[in-house]
DNA sequence: TGTCAATTGTCAGTGACTGACACTAGCCTC
DNA sequence: GAGGCTAGTGTCAGTCACTGACAATTGACA
């Protein structure tokens, strides 16, 4: 209720010795339990030894972490973020398929800072393999990715103006293009260079033969 | 090892007292997981509420299924395969779009009678919906249907003859193509008509936008 | 300093799943 | 058709993810 709090300029106020304690904790388990996938294998981890490793107990890391997959995508989490501000600020002109291929490869130039904020970006590499390697996890991965395709849909057709349950253009743009998206990580995954430039490159190169195969200008034709 | 036993001329030969306990207590519990599952929910449904209905133990269920989900989708398993067979069934004339077009509307025409030999229809769609709508069995759902676009990427490779790996397009074809019907089927799963016809008239009239957005013909420009 | 509220730990319990072992019932041979 | 073989089943004990309840601790703030 006080007005004047002490707010640093970047990181969103973390201010107090709880919250910071909370940080605290929730990084470490993070940590921990990151480094113990990606070392012993998602399925062969238990929570029992994550907690072992921070130090707490098993009940404060459910209160962390819905569940012991949550954990696995914490940084994931952000990356997503990340990546639909990136398409927020794509200027308007730019074509939907176009804005979104740009947000894709502007959001992978700036992620690195962000994720070293939470853990060791070499981490988040290892990660992503476990999880496109997990069956449980890469389904959980899936579902979540589906879930952002919708968001994104609305995105796009607030950005052309149409209404995405009369058009399905969105929809359909959206599905092709993260379709190509999905493939790609999972490519990734599976090759053996885990860089973030890598990814890049993956990325462009695969989006490159999506470009002739959709329609880029929705516009040119007949407009209700 | 003897040369005549009496086959049966359509079902594959369930000879046997064993095998034929087998298929019905297999089916038994099929059926009451399926019925359990869409009256009182996947989640809120117990195995042991389910071996109860069959009168089996638990082990013994768990024997016939991996795993709780995997009865869920057991008559997935059936329309997949069904629809892979009808692909595979295409004129090698028809460009890759088109054949697996053509192969999901033909499977949807004569899928009916091989789903009523395990339950009844209305079952199975119910089902469908209460994939769609829990997220634990969406996710399930989703990597099962990546799994299965890879395998359809390479068939398409082979009627074109080209290289799955050296050339992107079968993929990119078909992470487009999956990334419509999947989209389909959730608004099918939303919607208010679960009949298969009204998947069926979904699914064609989605199909339709892709078409324009997706070039036909592979082979019209340079071909090494 | 003392009160309030947020965090945490402990404990007991549920539900999915697994390995080990004993038991039963088709199946096949003599 | 008795007896042995083996596949299928039940029982039991145990692991692991996860949850609700309650008590103990510890910042926060007057």
């Amino acid at each position: 209720m006080t007005a004047e709090q002490p707010t640093s300029p970047r990181t969103p106020a973390p201010a107090g010795l709880r919250e910071l304690k909370k940080r605290r904790t929730r990084d470490a388990l993070l940590r921990a339990a990151l480094e113990l996938f990606t070392t012993r294998g998602y399925e062969e981890t238990t929570v029992d030894e994550i907690v072992d490793a921070v130090d707490v107990s098993q009940r404060t890391f459910f209160r962390y972490f819905a569940s012991k997959e949550e954990v696995a995508f914490a940084v994931q989490h952000m990356v997503e973020r990340h990546f639909v501000t990136a398409l927020r600020e794509r200027p308007a002109h730019e074509a939907p398929l176009e804005a979104m291929r740009n947000a894709v490869l502007s959001a992978w130039d700036t992620i690195g800072e962000a994720i070293m904020e939470l853990v060791p970006i070499e981490l988040y590499l290892r990660t992503f393999q476990v999880i496109e390697s997990t069956p449980a996890l890469l389904a959980v991965h899936l579902r979540r990715s589906i879930e952002m395709e919708e968001n994104i849909a609305r995105l796009i057709a607030d950005r052309e103006d149409l209404d995405v349950d009369a058009d399905p253009r969105p929809r359909v743009a959206v599905a092709a293009f993260s379709g190509v998206m999905r493939m790609t990580g999972q490519l990734w995954g599976r090759g053996d260079d885990p860089s973030l430039r890598s990814m890049r490159t993956l990325t462009e190169s695969y989006l490159d033969h999506l470009e002739p195969a959709l329609a880029a200008d929705w516009h040119g034709g007949a407009r209700a």
